[in-house]
DNA sequence: ACCCAGGGTCATA
DNA sequence: TATGACCATGGG
């Protein structure tokens, strides 16, 4: 049974460095991260274009938009009412601590359970924000990394959020660059699933030597 | 036609 | 604490 660490470097062999998050700035990774909850990215894209087209991809410019309208730009990305109304409640936050110069000065638990406390945001999503906007060292858990590890069998694959995200960091609580790490495990994992997407009837060529379907919700062993 | 995607909230038991 | 309903577009 590999470990974690094994797990990485096997991915990140077979698939190399995946350079996340694909945004232009922290600010649009926090967006990006909203937008993304249970939707393709394919979709977020265009929400995303239609936001930096109309000139709005601010915290300034959607917190002072008509919710109609916002929802209207953000409509390929899904659930757009609903997505709105956390964009609009994310970006007031934001500009109530002070934008991301303020919060860049936080410890790493403050700033996420202030993340937790904004209606919208989850732990996947504030966890999210934390490595790939604000480069802090926590993992991110979501889907396919359940699947993965309950299937290769580290876990049992009911565990809380964060009891695995500490089993995991734990793993690598020695590593000097461990940022880097849980930034391209999570990312590799992703990236790994939809390489074995529902088109094929196995995990063909790989790269963890297992058959995981990781991008198949079901098949559970 | 069916499945599900880089989740989260809220009501209910 | 633990399910279930709900949110909704778009690609396979």
């Amino acid at each position: 049974m590999p470990t974690y660490r094994q797990i990485h470097d096997r991915l990140l062999g077979h698939y190399g460095p995946q350079d996340w998050w694909p945004a232009n700035s922290p600010f649009e990774v926090m967006v990006g991260a909203i937008l993304t909850q249970n939707t393709a990215w394919t979709n977020v894209e265009k929400a995303i274009a239609n936001l930096r087209r109309a000139k709005v991809l601010s915290a300034k410019a959607i917190a002072n938009l008509p919710a109609t309208d916002l929802a209207e730009l953000i409509r390929p990305s899904g659930y757009f009412n609903i997505k709105a109304k956390r964009l609009q409640n994310f970006c007031r936050w934001y500009l109530e601590q002070g934008g991301l110069s303020a919060l860049k000065k936080r410890d790493t638990a403050e700033l996420r359970d202030a993340l937790l406390s904004v209606n919208g945001v989850g732990p996947e999503t504030a966890d999210d924000m934390l490595v790939y906007a604000f480069e802090r060292p926590v993992f991110v858990i979501d889907a396919y990394t359940r699947r993965l590890f309950s299937r290769i069998g580290l876990i049992a694959g009911d565990e809380g959020y964060e009891i695995l995200r500490h089993q995991v960091e734990q793993a690598f609580a020695r590593d000097k660059s461990r940022l880097e790490r849980f930034n391209e495990l999570h990312a590799l994992i992703v990236i790994h699933a939809k390489a074995h997407c529902r088109k094929q009837p196995a995990c063909v060529g790989c790269p963890l030597s297992f058959d995981c379907q990781v991008g198949r919700d079901e098949n559970t062993a």
